[in-house]
DNA sequence: TCTCTTAATGACTCGTAGGTCAGTAAGTAT
DNA sequence: ATACTTACTGACCTACGAGTCATTAAGAGA
């Protein structure tokens, strides 16, 4: 009449140890995570984990890749799909869609990858194929139609996509370091938008 | 005949130490920083490390304060002795020592911190205290004298002076990341300050 | 119900790295 | 010269945590 020790999810397992693992790596850095502490939370032993993940390090990967795949595809989208106006836009979704950021996981993942990528150069890799390198060239894309179209000017903002994303950057490592100490980061990334429309408006 | 196989050096040694442990802390990080190795690049037994440094922690603490300790002062009293005009300063010094944090220690303590942070609060406490409070303290106050003197507009920017750092943090994290992929900071840096004048200016 | 496969366990090993301390020799005072 | 202090050494200790594997039991199939 005993209930089971435990249940067999070949299925589920992975996707349940990598949840564990991103709630303890965000908590305390690749480094500082124990294995032992993952599995407890997963609710799994050490020797399972180490059936679905070879190393602690290919757990790390793991993470950071579920973490990416789960949002990025969505605003790229948006940008080639919309028929808003270039400042609409801007305004709109883009600035809906930068104000996430900073509370997102996606923050967690920026401080796991600035702390440990250098020991993990295919993890910067991939972070750049899949995030940086889209997420700019999506901006690009987005200003220079704007330029086409005549409703802004040519200006440096064009080739300096990054400059769009500044103010989330900042706030990103705002919210990792001086948590306590308040930062308006909605408004913070707001004025940029305006500063930067105001910039390049034909 | 045979030399001595050390000198006593007992004032020489704690920078000695710190300034070895810098160089490790900045290739390694803290975690994968070996105690060792940092006493073998000073030239020194890890005996003798231990004598100066309680701890790993302590050594760490006091790499962080004395990168900090070189090199905040300068630019705050050049704000406040500077006789040119708002914008001319901002063209002008300000932009040359933001140009300059990306390359320096600066960007390699901010690394560092953002990775161990959480588990040293006093640490970030003391950063906060002794740079970055300053520093915004320092802009916030020099945007204003330009809107007293009539110069600049009233703008959200007076009380975000995070808008003025914002491409330098970019920047910063943008060569721990991806130090291979170009990214021109200077033009970054330089065209956040033209939007910001362009903003503000009366 | 009995057998068989394999998901799952957890006690164990073993390298590693932070920290210690008994001993040594550099430099100083007499 | 000799005695003395103490900066300095480096072999050692020990805790800890990543990774292993012999064993167990869930649950499917006959």
């Amino acid at each position: 009449m005993a209930e089971p020790r435990y249940q067999r999810r070949k299925e589920q397992r992975p996707q349940e140890i990598t949840d564990a693992a991103y709630e303890v790596f965000a908590e305390k850095g690749y480094a500082s995570a124990r294995v032992d502490e993952v599995a407890r939370r997963a609710g799994v032993s050490k020797g399972l984990l180490y059936v679905y993940f070879r190393t602690k390090e290919e757990l790390f990967k793991a993470v950071i890749r579920s973490v990416v795949i789960r949002r990025v595809d969505a605003l790229l989208l948006a940008v080639e799909e919309t028929d808003l106006s270039s400042e609409e836009f801007m305004r709109g979704p883009l600035l809906e869609f930068m104000r996430r950021v900073p509370g997102s996981p996606v923050a967690i993942v920026i401080r796991l990858l600035i702390a440990e990528g250098q020991r993990h150069p295919d993890l910067v890799d991939y972070y750049w194929d899949n995030v940086v390198s889209k997420g700019l060239g999506a901006i690009s894309r987005f200003v220079g139609r704007g330029v086409e179209r005549g409703e802004f000017r040519d200006t440096a903002v064009t080739e300096l996509p990054q400059l769009v994303l500044a103010p989330v950057m900042l706030s990103v490592v705002w919210r990792i370091l001086f948590a306590k100490r308040e930062l308006d980061t909605d408004k913070l990334i707001e004025t940029q938008i305006d500063m930067i429309l105001a910039y390049i408006k034909a």
